[in-house]
DNA sequence: TAATCATTAATTGTTAACAATAATTAAATA
DNA sequence: TATTTAATTATTGTTAACAATTAATGATTA
C-alpha cells in the first residue's frame, strides 16, 4: 500500500529534518501540536506506533530530553516538557537575544536572490488568509529561517531553531487575529527594507519591535486561557 | 570497600550535577579534559566501565547528543563533539549575549549575603597561585553561577552552563599566563563594583569588556596550537 | 615487496525477555 | 456505603542475546 507523504512547509524550512526517524516524528508531533505539553510518552505505546522495539524509542527521546522538548521522571517515563506559560515569555526573551545576532550577518552579506526569495514569502504572506493561521505561521518561520540559516555559528542556528519549535507546539492550535496578521506582514516589510538596504542598526532595531510585539501579543493570548500565576511582562531588550 | 569521594569546586557550584548516573560521569569527563573532542565513546567499554549494560550508556550517549557534547555518526558509534577552534569564537560570542542578560537581573536584585559570596570568592582567587589554574577556573565559574544560577529563565541558564562546560573542556589542559590572572582578578573586582551599587549598564559593559578580554586571550592560545583554517576574529557585540 | 582480496574480530544498533516500580482494579473490612 | 487492603495489570528501566555493519588481520596474487 503506497501512501503519498505530505511535506509541511516547515519541514521543508528545514526546522524539522524531514527523515522518518522516531526522533524526527515526535519532535514533529510536539511542533504541530499533536502531542502538547505534559502529554505521556508511553514507550511501549511509541515502539508499537513507529514499528519498532522500545529501546529505539527511549533513546529518541533521551535525545529529546537534552534537547528540552521531553522531560523524564525517575520510574515514571518520558512526559512532553511542561510549557509553563512563562516559558513563552523566556522564549520570546531568548529569541530577542538571537535573532539580532544571527540577523547582523545576513545584512552585511546577502545576495540579491537572498532578497528575491523572502519578498516571494512576503507575498505567499499577503495572498494568504488570515484565517489559515497554520500556513501563515509557515511561512512566518519559512522567512526568519531563510534570515538565519547561513549563519557561521550554527550552534546559535540550532538554538534558534528548538526555541522556535517551543513557540510553534505552544500556539499551534491557536488561531491568529486579523490584526496581528497584517501586522506582522508590514513589520517583515520594512525589515526586509533595512535588510535590502545593508542597514545594520535599523534592521536589528526593526526586528526587536517585530518580536517584541509578536511576543506580547501571544502572551496575551496565552494569558487568556492560561491561569495567572506569577506573571512577568516581556523584557524590551532595548530602550 | 568504602571510598571517599572527592567533590571538585566545579561540582559544588552546580555545573554538572554530583550524582553518579552514566550521564554526569560522562558529562563530567568532558568538562575536566579526561576525554577531549573527538575521542570516541565505545558503548561497550563505558557499560564496563560504569558496571551496566550497553542500553544505559547509548541513552547517556543520546541524551549527551541532544544536548552538544556528543556526535552520533550511523554505524560507526558516538565521540565526544568535535570542538573545532571556530566552536571557541561560537560559545565566546553566545556568552556575550548571554551573560548581560542574565546579570540585569542579579545586578537589580541581590542580597548583601550575595555581594559577601562573591567577594569570598575574589577572595580565595587572589589566594591562588597562578600556577593551580584548575582551582583558578573553577573559582572563576563559581563567582558567574553565583551571578546567574537564581534567574527567572532557567532555560537560559541551562544553555549558559552547557557553553561553559564546552568552554571549559576546550582549556582543561592548558594553563593559564600570569597576566590573564591578574586581569580576570581585577575585571571580577570592577564588575563586581559596579553590580553592588546597581548600575545595569556599567556592570554590563564590564561584563561584556572581560568576556571579550578572555575570549580573545583563549582563541589566541587554541589558535596557536591548533592549525589555522578559517578564522574570524571574536565580534565584539557593543561599540 | 606491494597491493588486493577474503576471513576474522570488534562494535554497532536492535530485539526480546525480565525484574522493579507504579497504577489500577477487585476484595475485604468497618 | 465508604475506605482501606490485597491482587492484578501495566509500564518502566535494565540485561543479555543477536543480526548488521564496520574495522582489522592475514592470506593470496602480481
Amino acid at each position: 500500500m503506497e501512501t503519498v507523504k505530505l511535506v509541511t512547509i516547515s519541514q521543508q524550512a528545514g526546522l524539522v529534518a524531514d527523515d522518518q526517524s522516531i526522533y524526527s516524528q515526535i519532535l514533529n508531533d510536539i511542533a504541530q501540536g499533536q502531542l502538547v505539553s505534559g502529554d505521556r510518552l508511553v514507550t511501549t505505546q511509541l515502539a508499537k506506533k513507529y514499528g519498532s522495539s522500545i529501546n529505539p524509542v527511549r533513546e529518541a527521546l533521551k535525545q529529546l530530553e537534552g534537547e528540552g522538548f521531553v522531560a523524564f521522571q525517575k520510574n515514571s517515563g518520558a512526559r512532553v516538557a511542561r510549557f509553563a506559560f512563562s516559558t513563552m515569555r523566556d522564549v520570546f526573551e531568548m529569541l530577542q537575544l538571537l535573532e539580532p545576532y544571527l540577523l547582523k550577518e545576513f545584512t552585511q552579506n546577502h545576495t540579491p536572490e537572498d532578497i528575491a526569495e523572502l519578498e516571494n514569502i512576503i507575498q505567499k504572506m499577503t495572498a494568504t488568509q488570515a484565517q489559515d493561521f497554520t500556513r501563515f505561521r509557515e511561512l512566518d518561520t519559512a522567512f526568519h529561517w531563510q534570515l538565519y540559516r547561513g549563519h557561521y555559528n550554527q550552534e546559535a542556528v540550532k538554538l534558534w531553531r528548538r526555541k522556535r519549535l517551543i513557540l510553534q507546539a505552544m500556539h499551534a492550535n491557536l488561531p491568529i487575529s486579523h490584526k496581528r496578521y497584517s501586522d506582522a506582514v508590514a513589520e517583515h516589510q520594512t525589515l526586509l527594507s533595512f535588510i535590502s538596504k545593508g542597514a545594520v542598526e535599523e534592521a536589528n532595531e526593526a526586528l526587536l519591535a517585530h518580536i517584541k510585539s509578536g511576543g506580547d501579543y501571544w502572551i496575551a493570548q496565552v494569558t487568556e486561557t492560561a491561569s495567572s500565576s506569577g506573571y512577568r511582562p516581556l523584557q524590551g531588550l532595548t530602550g
